[in-house]
DNA sequence: GCCGTTTTCGGCCCGACTGTTTTCAGTCG
């Protein structure tokens, strides 16, 4: 089989917005343009890559592509060009496109753009509109105007200094830009509530723009209060008493969409998404006679029928006839079907998904104990850490450092630094301990002895033998030659897991997100393996890993395999960050039972060891 | 072009906002 062309997500995603927008001037079926803008989004929101879905086989699992559409994209794999693409293209300026991607110029303005001042080449053409507009020749022009001529200007400045934000933020950003937010917003007394809404609610690992929802009986007013939080740095759009938009100083675009408190459940759920949630849900709606919308719910075949408004999202779903959804799963992969299920009191319903508060501890920290490691040392003292834990008010922590540099010690130095440390977390363990008795309450933090070690490429690991016996258990994880393929990978990761002391295979992908992709394995091998070796996958709540990805997560949770759900933290703050993994875990229907420390030190002891 | 608990045909979301217009078109989410 001749090699295959890669493209990644972003570049298909382009391609197909393309080609709506080819069909939209072409004055094609606005459905079928739709339905490539749909495809186009769900590519881009995909959390696998579509080159490995189409290796697999897979591409029509892809929510929005369908026949037509998996096939002109194994075309491009396999060709890297698709003959009915180009035939689409063919009479279209290849400058359109360019002016696509000014902010407020779709694919009507652009070609109309294109033809009146005859700019069809793409290069330069961003340019030469700029004089163009800039000579006044733009505002002249029939459906354009002075202002359009200005924000043109203005959107051709924005892309050239790069200020289009088109890459999405790390959820643990957005997360935060939005609690800041809100927290200014429910100063306001006019504000009943505030929630992030989009893919920020749902918890995806990255996200594009933060929308926030508020409930006030006052709109107009809590608008104008908005508008005055002191991070803004521009007004983009200014609603009087439904929507607005800014962008903040440090770039992000920020939505924000008010709703009367009798109706602001719908509203919530609507904006909430997926879109393909929603469209499901629509249509599900729609085989009952009812017609969902923002405002509420009202009856089809009743004429000029009352909306139903809804304060909650739970009376919302729950007049559908299904339990409430969280927002975490609502992607249209079977939800609705398991709340329906849930509501009618069978089995096979929602999963009850793990939280927060069900995690006992961390089996994955940094210290900055000296162990002179291959790779970064954390910055937080053993005591630091396990301060922070207890305030958690976890059971146990493992510290699992990387192992020492094998290429700067020798054997013996490797087995020495191992057993030092193991000593000194004796010490502490033991120390606190007496420190618990003499004031007699709780009981004090368990605290394990690992190693985060690396899985050479041949499958050995990077410690002697010798060195294990003083761990608890080791975490492996593969740290370099991610060139490999899938076959020498997965013999790879197995090899390594066929350690007794190997429990966890840490950031099983190695994914970094917008670094790197991950590695390829063959996940039924690895979820077999664990099954029957006891062993466990982690996900990573590191906010540029969040490794295993949500869709991997739900297959070995099907598989019957159980996760690890750690932080690892290179300081004390960021223990704190192992929410972002619990969400990773909810995306893919965890529940509390397939997660090992969600249970008791007794019970993980019993498995772990 | 996609999709399926009324359907393999016949549906497919639509409202807010803005600018250019005198009642609407384009863009966006």
């Amino acid at each position: 089989m001749p090699k295959a062309k890669f493209f990644t997500n972003q570049e298909i995603a382009e391609i197909l917005r393309n080609i709506a927008a080819a069909y939209e001037v072409k004055g094609e079926d606005l459905f079928r343009v739709a339905a490539y803008q749909r495809a186009a989004a769900s590519v881009e929101h995909s959390t696998s890559q579509l080159k490995d879905l189409w290796d697999e086989g897979k591409l029509d699992e892809v929510p929005g592509i369908g026949k037509s559409i998996a096939s002109y994209l194994d075309e491009l794999f396999r060709t890297g060009k698709v003959k009915h693409f180009e035939q689409v293209m063919k009479a279209l300026p290849p400058s359109m496109f360019v002016f696509e991607k000014i902010p407020g110029v779709g694919p009507k303005r652009a070609l109309e753009l294109v033809q009146k001042l005859n700019i069809t080449s793409e290069k330069g053409a961003v340019k030469r509109l700029k004089k163009a507009a800039k000579e006044g020749k733009v505002r002249v022009l029939e459906g354009f105007g002075e202002k359009l001529e200005e924000d043109l200007l203005a959107g051709i400045e924005a892309l050239e200094k790069g200020e289009l934000k088109t890459a999405r933020m790390p959820l643990y950003l957005a997360d935060s830009l939005a609690r800041e937010l809100i927290a200014y917003l429910k100063k306001n007394p006019k504000v009943v509530e505030a929630h992030p809404l989009g893919s920020l609610r749902r918890m995806l690992a990255t996200i594009g723009d933060i929308d926030i929802s508020v409930s006030t009986e006052n709109p107009k007013e809590v608008m104008e209060y908005f508008f005055k939080y002191p991070k803004i740095k521009k007004v983009v759009s200014k609603g009087e008493e439904a929507l607005g938009r800014v962008v903040l100083e440090s770039g992000q675009q920020v939505d924000i969409r008010l709703s009367l408190p009798q109706r602001y459940g719908a509203m919530l759920q609507y904006f909430t998404g997926s879109k393909q949630h929603n469209i499901n849900l629509r249509s599900y709606a729609l085989g009952k006679g009812l017609s969902l919308s923002e405002y509420g719910i009202k009856k089809t075949k009743v004429k000029k029928a009352e909306i139903k408004a809804y304060p909650t999202e739970e009376e919302f779903y729950h007049d559908l006839g299904m339990e409430w959804i969280p927002p975490e799963i609502r992607e249209g992969r079977g939800e609705i079907e398991a709340a329906e299920r849930t509501a009618q009191g069978k089995a096979d319903g929602l999963p009850d998904l793990v939280e927060l508060k069900d995690i006992k501890g961390d089996l994955h920290l940094h210290s900055n104990f000296p162990i002179e490691p291959s790779h970064d040392l954390g910055a937080s003292s053993f005591e630091e850490m396990i301060r922070t834990a207890e305030e958690l008010g976890y059971q146990y922590l493992g510290f699992t450092e990387h192992n020492p540099s094998v290429s700067q010690h020798s054997l013996q130095q490797i087995i020495d630094l191992i057993r030092k440390k193991s000593v000194l977390l004796e010490e502490i363990s033991y120390s606190s301990e007496r420190a618990v008795k003499k004031r007699g309450k709780k009981i004090p933090i368990k605290i394990f002895n690992g190693l985060e070690v690396d899985i050479n490429p041949s499958g050995e690991l990077a410690i002697p033998e010798k060195a294990f016996q003083y761990l608890d258990y080791a975490i492996i994880a593969v740290h370099s030659s991610f060139g490999l393929n899938r076959e020498k990978m997965t013999k790879r990761v197995l090899q390594g897991l066929s350690h007794p002391k190997a429990k966890i295979l840490g950031h099983p992908t190695g994914r970094v997100i917008d670094v790197r992709e991950g590695y390829e394995l063959d996940w039924d091998k690895i979820f077999d393996f664990c099954l029957k070796k006891g062993k466990f996958l982690e996900i990573s709540a590191l906010p540029n890993r969040l490794d295993l990805p949500d869709f991997l997560v739900r297959e070995a949770v099907e598989a019957g395999v159980k996760l690890a759900i750690n932080s690892d933290s290179h300081e004390a703050s960021q223990i704190a960050l192992l929410k972002y993994g619990v969400a990773v875990a909810r995306r893919g229907w965890t529940e509390k039972k397939n997660v090992i420390n969600t249970l008791p030190l007794n019970k993980l002891s019993d498995i772990l060891f």
